[in-house]
DNA sequence: TGCGTTTTTGACAATGAAAGTCATTTGCGG
DNA sequence: CCGCAAATGACTTTCATTGTCAAAAACGCA
C-alpha cells in the first residue's frame, strides 16, 4: 500500500530544482545542463534528462513542445491547471487562466461523445520588451 | 513579382495528396509512406517528408505534435483556422471551432502587451467507438 | 556511526526521426 | 523535341532522447 517511493535527495536533483526556481522562462534539458555547469555544478546530461522527466511526471514542472520543432522545454510553474503566454523571441512566460476555455473544451468533447478529456493550449507572441 | 513558383505535378506528390484526402485522422510521415507502398506506390520516405512539409507550409495540411512525444502527425483539414478534438487511441479527429477562445487568447495577449499573437489548442480524449 | 540494500548517477552506446547530399530523373515551357 | 530547373531517392548525417551497466551515493536500521 506504500505510495510510489519518494525520490532520494541527491545533490544533482537539488541543484536542478533550485535552478528551475530561479528561472521564469522555458528552457531545454541541454540549456539547463549548460547553466548548471556554469554554476560550477558537476553532473551528467543523462541525469538532467531523467530528473526533468521525473519532475514532469509529478507535475512539479511543465513541459512544452514548441510548434517550431526542437527540444522539449521545461519550466517550474505554479500549482494547478493553467496555460502559458510565451514570447517567441526571449521565452518570457506568463501563466494564464481561462475558466471559460476549460468549460468550452469539456463541452465540445462531451457533445462528440469523447471521454477522459484533456487539452493543450499555449499562446505565442512577442513580449513588450522584445517588441521595442 | 511572380509568386513562389507552384510545385510541379509529380506522381509522388499526387499520390500523397490523394491518400490524405481518403484519411480522416492524423498520421505520421512513416505511416503514410507505408500506406502508399501497400497501395503499390513506389516512392521514397524522403519525398514523403519533403512533400508533407511543403503541404504544411501552404496550409494544405495541419501538423500536430502529440504531447506524448513521438513523430509529427499530418492531416488534410478544412480551410481556415480551427482546432482538433482527437482520440488518443485511434486518432479519429473532429475539427472544432471556438470563436470565444480566439477572442480570449487575443485579449490575454493584449493585456500583457504581447503582439504578433498565435496559439495552439488541441483537445484529446477517447472517442465513442474506442470507449466501448 | 557502520552496514546492507536499493536507488541514482554518468560515461558511453544505441535509437530513431528528421534533415542534408548529390547524382539521376522528370515536369514543363518553349 | 530541347533544355533547364525542380523533384526524387538512396544514402549519409545530425542530434535529441533513451538504454546500459558498473560504480557511487542515499537511507533505514542496528
Ligand atoms: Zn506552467
Ligand atoms: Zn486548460
Ligand atoms: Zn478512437
Ligand atoms: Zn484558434
Amino acid at each position: 500500500m506504500s505510495g510510489p517511493a519518494a525520490p532520494r535527495n541527491t545533490r544533482q536533483r537539488t541543484a536542478i530544482a533550485a535552478l528551475l526556481q530561479d528561472l521564469d522562462s522555458f528552457h531545454s534539458a541541454q540549456t539547463l545542463h549548460g547553466m548548471l555547469r556554469e554554476r560550477g555544478q558537476r553532473l551528467g546530461l543523462t541525469t538532467v534528462y531523467r530528473t526533468l522527466q521525473s519532475l514532469a511526471e509529478t507535475g512539479e514542472v511543465d513541459v512544452m513542445r514548441p510548434p517550431s520543432g526542437g527540444e522539449h522545454l521545461y519550466r517550474r510553474c505554479g500549482e494547478g491547471h493553467h496555460h502559458h503566454l510565451v514570447c517567441r523571441s526571449c521565452g518570457a512566460t506568463v501563466e494564464v487562466d481561462g475558466p471559460a476555455v476549460e468549460r468550452w473544451a469539456e463541452k465540445v468533447a462531451a457533445e462528440n461523445g469523447f471521454s477522459d478529456v484533456s487539452h493543450t493550449l499555449e499562446i505565442f507572441g512577442t513580449c513588450p520588451a522584445c517588441s521595442r
